[in-house]
DNA sequence: TAGATATATGAACACACGTTCATATATGTG
DNA sequence: CACATATATGAACGTGTGTTCATATATCTA
């Protein structure tokens, strides 16, 4: 990863109990990774629109693809982006598949966002 | 843009409706690109790391290279791409520039985006 | 069963991102 | 003023991302 920066910043100890403090309570870089990952999923604005869609109702792909004026291919491949991060979830119905948001928490997260962004 | 998603789309048109309703109520294409932006800052583990550690206590460039193990030039850029995007702010003191986070919605949806990747 | 339709996916290409290295700028200190 | 230190930034390089195109798979219908 970082080989040199370990003892570059030993020379330059500023506040030393203030980075141990904030050592001390850090998330894992697992978890951190993985989150990461998660916020991914919404650093575009093609899937936000999905997003956002579906937080009001469920939609089969072509009506996303419509929605989002993106091909069906495009969505297809964001949908399972999304569903690999248990974003969207869905369900079969003969041919179509509809999708809807996997949990409250990507909703809050989107809606906190959009708050942030139009407060500026 | 997208030229043929158009004509695509209007040949599958699944649930007509439920389209029309979608692109309702939909944000403008500006906010949702300025909100992927934002995101994107939050889809790196480093710079989650510089958040987590903000949320908690202002910190310095170098303090914040210890805490995330990196080099003074790798934060820096990151801090300033956290600072063209209202995520961080700074107050400058001598040669020192202490960092904080710029508001609470930041800290509210890391703070959420991490009980979601724990919950699963 | 043949054909149409809905969705999924692999390959490929252009572009964006994250780090490093070198160096610039600004502020303190002897 | 000369030098050290804290921070910022430009260039460059490898890697990741998002779209398109072609095509595979699954399900419905005539």
């Amino acid at each position: 990863m970082n080989t040199t920066s370990g003892a570059e910043a030993d020379v330059h100890r500023i506040h030393p109990d203030a980075v141990r403090a904030a050592q001390r309570d850090t998330s894992s870089h697992e978890t951190l990774t993985y989150l990461a990952d998660t916020f991914q999923m919404l650093a575009n604005p093609t899937r936000l629109q999905i997003v956002e869609a579906l937080s009001r109702r469920e939609l089969c792909v072509w009506d996303l693809a419509a929605v989002v004026e993106s091909s069906q291919s495009a969505v297809s491949h964001h949908l399972r982006q999304l569903r690999q991060m248990k974003i969207v979830r869905y369900r079969k119905e003969g041919r179509l598949a509809y999708y809807r948001l996997d949990d409250e928490h990507i909703e809050a997260i989107f809606r906190l966002g959009l708050e942030h962004v139009l407060e500026q």
